[in-house]
DNA sequence: GCTCATAAAGCAAATATTTTGCGTTTGTGC
DNA sequence: GCACAAACGCAAAATATTTGCTTTATGAGC
């Protein structure tokens, strides 16, 4: 039974909805952002318009949903034996997906969604991380792991703050920094 | 001489820029952001629609430029006496403001801005603000006074994290914690 | 299985918006 | 002052969006 989305998960509605996300993936490898038309994408898709607006409101809510999708952790997280491993590995490769092009336009996409849900749900994907990463971590027996809160604080938002406002430096070697303190310090409050 | 923008600081062109901006400010206090258009904000500014389709390109971009402005510092951070409580201080009127229903649309203005350079701007004011306290800090003699990088990485980037994805968290009781744990640190790297 | 109620899609006309070409106004540099 | 170019106004044309009504297909109850 395949993942399904809240719809009406039959038929015809999730038909429409994968080939209208579908059609959205197809032109934004072909256009700029501001080319893509909600009659182009209904034309590909093979439906009206109207059922487009009626559905997700306008463009920019349809791409933010297809963007979220694209940003759902397809894999789990490599085991590369220590928390800062992990850390390290998963960071670099978010990193890169998401200071390449599309990486970045799917970002701007969301972001520019006026339904916060939209946001959050993404953030969740990187929170959620963080916990399976310290669970692991804890079931190794790593000494001074630290509390949840302090990875999403010390890790996840240096690396997203950087992402949207100054790409340049979301760098690894700016990583390995954030992961080393989160893990350093030992105590506070 | 005020501070200009790049538009040809003269007359007809500032004052067409400000009577659009004003109008803006007025219809938001009105009316929810998607029944905003672009022809009633021309009609109320008592300019033609395609002047500023011309000038901002669209709807998105025109809102992004008022917000950032908006979200320019217009007064100088108070002086406590020490860089926690400086940082205490601006940063519990800043989640202030950007909770509020006015400072979450602004915020959600800028970040639908497809132009990454107004981000960027908007980023720059926290930025330069924490540069600010931080070399009002060291000349008081204060000791262990961290990076500029180490504030915005331990402050300013939770704090936004948190306004961005989860606001319920952005709290000055947090803040406080995100204060000590930045200043408390001592070395890493 | 069959029927019914209903959510979602299609269609097309009515609106609203965005774009564009061209003439006019208005700062700016000489 | 004068000439140049940027920015604006206007209005027609092209697009996009909304809306009322009809049709189709799904899921529930029998």
């Amino acid at each position: 039974m395949p993942i399904k989305e809240a719809v009406r998960p039959g038929g015809r509605s999730a038909r429409v909805q994968e080939a209208v996300h579908q059609a959205v993936r197809e032109l934004q490898a072909v256009k700029s952002r501001d080319e893509l038309t909600v009659p182009q994408v209904a034309e590909l898709a093979g439906v009206t318009p109207s059922t487009i607006y009626r559905r997700w409101g306008n463009l920019a809510e349809l791409v933010a949903d297809v963007s979220v999708e694209r940003m759902r952790p397809d894999e789990d997280p490599v085991d590369t034996g220590t928390l800062a491993g992990d850390l390290q590995a998963w960071g670099e490769q978010y990193l890169e997906e998401m200071t390449s092009v599309p990486g970045q336009r799917a970002l701007n996409d969301v972001m520019a969604s006026a339904d916060n849900g939209r946001r959050e749900r993404c953030c969740r994907y990187s929170e959620s991380l963080m916990a399976t990463l310290r669970e692991r971590a804890l079931s190794r027996g790593e000494a001074a792991v630290p509390p949840l809160e302090r990875l999403v604080d010390g890790v996840v938002a240096p690396m997203t703050y950087r992402l949207l406002y100054d790409r340049e430096s979301a760098t690894a070697a700016n990583l390995r920094r954030w992961i080393v303190r989160a893990l350093a310090v030992e105590d506070a409050d």
